[in-house]
DNA sequence: TAATCTTTGCAATCGGGTTGCACCAAAAAC
DNA sequence: GTTTTTGGTGCAACCCGATTGCAAAGATTA
């Protein structure tokens, strides 16, 4: 696992104070996080502050960002190597029962064949159910 | 195709004034609508009555919802005998070209393997890139 | 040091979505 | 056929997540 000053150093993203700790919560969190979710824990930190860093995260490849249909945006942080391009592709998982929406970092996904013609960039793939630990 | 009369009388749903144009319009359109886009099309009717008229529509499976990363929840019609259950589940193409959204009936897809224990019930699968009108 | 560029915090704003309420029309009860 | 009940509609207000303008603070460069 990378510390948060190897993984900006690598992403190009200069380090300051407010996005080591933005991305050491997100690294912290085994569930993608929303705004409101990073507000909550980072309690000195501005909301603004925030949102520009995770935008700055993003343009930048250090998050993904999800949207899993709960009207907020989720983030969470990319794997090593990951471009954010079709090869990096896979399903997110909403659960709707505890209501955390993860990467499926290790289920596949199965070629997307698109009609004819059809060129794919990229992909929103939410799968939702219930997790292991909520179908019992 | 059937025409609105007919799929509000399978689904249970009563006609109105405002489901009826509703409907008409979302059947005449080949992109999947949002609550803005009704509302510009239907000048003369209230925003919330369409609002409310896409819930009742999403909860009797006339139509179904997508969210494709726009801000903007979109609907389209369902296919006819569609339940809105895991077998009724199609990718929906999101051009990030000319911003139209659709749903890819013709498209098969793969069976979605999650992990050990997790239970599959719906999803939200958008896959985003060029239409064939706008790759050329 | 002085000039310049970037980041941060605060407050205000935007916009999609949602709701309370009064009115009206259709359906049900009488 | 008239009254009562139920449900749909329009209007205005509101909620809340996201976004932005601006000035202060901090970092970088000349
Ligand atoms: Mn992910
Ligand atoms: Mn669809
Ligand atoms: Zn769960
Ligand atoms: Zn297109």
């Amino acid at each position: 696992m990378q510390t948060e000053e190897e993984i900006l150093k690598i992403k190009k993203v200069k380090n300051t104070a407010v996005r080591t700790v933005v991305l050491r919560h997100l690294l912290s969190q085994e569930k993608a996080q929303s705004l409101k979710d990073i507000e909550n824990a980072l309690v000195y930190t501005d909301r603004s502050s925030i949102f520009r860093t995770l935008k700055t995260f993003e343009k930048k490849k250090v998050i993904h960002s999800i949207e899993d249909g709960s009207g907020m945006t989720k983030y969470a942080v990319c794997a090593e190597g990951c471009n954010c391009d079709p090869k990096d592709l896979h399903y997110h998982f909403y659960c709707t029962n505890c209501e955390k929406t993860f990467c499926l970092f290790d289920v596949t996904i199965p070629n997307i064949q698109l009609p004819n013609n059809f060129k794919l960039q990229q992909a929103n793939l939410v799968v939702k159910g219930l997790c292991d630990n909520c179908n019992k």
